[in-house]
DNA sequence: AGGCGCTTGTGAAGGCGTGCACAAATCGCG
DNA sequence: CGCGATTTGTGCACGCCTTCACAAGCGCCT
């Protein structure tokens, strides 16, 4: 309902938007909803059900039609959703469409497989510089890029206009190198080091936190012990029904 | 307030808890605390405040308070918490005082660098096995252990008592690799392939997607820049206030 | 042309999580 | 011994998110 603006975003004039502020739930779906309609449009799909497409992202199918409905009226009741169309849609709406520069701090173990992962590029970003402190690294060639010295970052970064840096150094060195991207202008930091980081209101800051995650799967661990400890007492290996615990 | 069960847990002799069932969100940030309780005990506290410890972590006092309310009353009215049985409380609480055995499986770009992240040993995980489909990086050494084929995961699991797998192979072998792991009789996955699993209902399931990180970046960045297009046109480079947005 | 089945989009209800504000409790000091 | 400063633990209200259930809309078949 409402006021639609249908297909007047992505081939559009260059019109800025003004989002209708989505939930940050939605827009943390969105990217799993995108690789899924992917998927299924590489499989042929011309059209999907919001039942189908839930299925695919692993998510209830009224979930995600409300979370579609807040990008307008992409669907068409009785047979579901454009498969283009709605990957247009939700490329638009993610900044997907203009290819968008990264680069990389800390070329240590994680840094390294960092710079080679396939995910970046295949979803539009393209690491366009990598950087470390240690000088017995600068210089080293990976994937096709020579890493260069932190100090360069700053140029490097206005040269080649990257707004967002990835941060995947030891955590002592994490603020230092956080300042310094916040100084070269950068907007958006994914941070791989275990620490908090103080940035400006203006720069986002997403963090992952590799060890975290197995923490929180330890927790359930110990507390389906505690719990088949008392019933059975046999663990259920392969006991039935299908369902996936996501984040 | 109502029943404490105080100092009873970690030095028990072996009592199984029942737990107050915690929320999930709590459940996510008690890997914080820890990390942060960590860093001050190093830094000679003997004690912290909520307020103190929050900022170390990164969030509000308040829900601090709360969350650590749930594990029970650790606290001192007037003086603060104290760290080292906070510590053990909380690593009792996730089960970190029990070694927790790992297994990776898919020892490509991104697997080869998770098998030497130091983060999982410095927290109690230990990687025992390493296994991979390719016969070709069948017995290479990796971190001082050896590749081997995923046909033996099973006989590995049983022998090694594996509880959680680590899934970091292309998102097409990912749903097979998971069958296998439950099948050894695995409960927790921590999932770094790009796909949606289907799990019995026993099983857990974290998924880390490193590209979604990156576009959630993505349409931040579209926003300010849709936001900025309308008042000043300049970017505010280096703005004041520092706050982190996190995840 | 009309009806029927299917699917979207959404109003409403419920649950969960967050943050405020304050009472209860503890320590230190006079 | 009592008082004030300090800090925890929590009742309460608010807002976000999820889920259900259904009306509105669309295409197809007769």
């Amino acid at each position: 309902m409402s006021q639609q603006r249908h297909g007047s975003t992505p081939g559009g004039t260059g019109d800025v938007p003004a989002f209708p502020d989505l939930p940050e739930a939605t827009i943390a779906r969105l990217p799993e909803y995108l690789r899924a309609l992917h998927n299924l449009g590489e499989g042929g799909a011309d059209t999907i059900s919001s039942e189908g497409l839930a299925a695919a992202a692993g998510v209830n199918s009224a979930k995600l039609r409300k979370d579609l409905s807040h990008l307008g009226s992409y669907g068409t009741r009785g047979v579901g959703y454009d498969v283009a169309l709605l990957i247009e849609q939700i490329e638009y709406v993610l900044g997907l469409d203009q290819r968008r520069a990264v680069c990389l701090v800390g070329v240590g173990n994680l840094g390294h497989a960092l710079a080679g992962y396939d995910g970046f590029a295949s979803r539009g970003f393209k690491i366009v510089a990598l950087f470390d402190a240690d000088p017995a690294k600068v210089g080293e060639r990976i994937h096709g890029l020579v890493v260069r010295h932190i100090d360069e970052l700053s140029e490097v970064a206005v040269e080649e206009s990257i707004a967002i840096g990835v941060i995947a150094t030891p955590a002592g060195a994490a603020q230092a190198v956080a300042d310094e991207l916040v100084a070269a202008g950068v907007t958006s930091i994914l941070n791989f080091a275990p620490c908090v980081l103080s940035v400006p209101a203006n720069v986002d800051v997403r963090k992952v936190d590799l060890a975290i995650e197995l923490q929180i799967l330890s927790f359930h661990e110990h507390r389906k012990a505690s719990l088949t400890a008392l019933p059975g007492g046999r663990s259920a290996t392969g006991a039935g029904t299908q369902e996936a615990v996501g984040s």
